[in-house]
DNA sequence: TTGACAAACCTCGGCCATCTATGTATACTA
DNA sequence: TAGTATACATAGATGGCCGAGGTTTGTCAA
């Protein structure tokens, strides 16, 4: 199914964060691995995800250095930091609101 | 709680429809009636309201008529048609799926 | 060895949804 | 009669995301 690009917006932090939660990434990892896990439903492009990342690192939520790959190529991997981590929480907290609160909408008028 | 505003993109049109779906609504009583139902998570602004109206009723996914209310203020009442109705089911199959997959996303990284 | 393709990074310009600010008019109330 | 709530509306600014383009390095086939 394809998702309207605007219902989107905003939730990519969260989704970014949520990724490097779990382990430590670089960029192109990042694309391919949300794409894998979402069924496609969450097609990163690179034209959004490397200025978010570097606003994430100008904010001091990631951190970043640069290690090579097997094949010789030189990665970013990014890293969550602690402020990183409680600003995940927070930006879960609001997910979890927003989501309660369209579907008690949506569901309360179709109850009428 | 705060959300931030980039997280309602793409969604304020569901919420519309949604409301519609149950009854007949004019635009002042939409934003009122939708921070009473959603505890002012959704504190929809008349800057973004009117503008959409005017954009599902050029569409065809509503139908509006003046009538006047008890005070004699007039009141433009909005409905939502056929095409309206199978607009909204499509814009909930959409949110479902999305919300499905960014809850899968964020509880897969916290397992890691 | 050259050409194509994938991996991996990046930036810039534009679109589009929303908000802020402002404007209008009417009714109620202090 | 001044202020507040109701009820509609538009214009300009903002901000997130995308499309389109560019660069470098490695792999593999012709």
């Amino acid at each position: 199914m394809k998702i309207d690009k605007s219902l989107m917006s905003g939730s990519t932090t969260l989704l970014v964060l949520s990724l490097l939660s779990g382990e430590e990434m670089y960029g192109y990892q990042m694309i391919t691995e949300l794409a894998r896990r979402s069924n496609h439903v969450f097609d990163l492009k690179e034209g959004t995800l490397y200025p978010i990342l570097h606003g994430l690192e100008a904010e001091g939520l990631v951190s970043v250095r640069e290690k090579k790959s097997p094949e010789g190529r030189t990665r970013k991997y990014y890293r969550i930091t602690r402020k990183g981590g409680r600003a995940l929480d927070a930006r879960k907290e609001e997910w979890v609101a927003f989501r309660e609160q369209v579907d008690a909408v949506v569901n309360s008028a179709s109850l009428a």
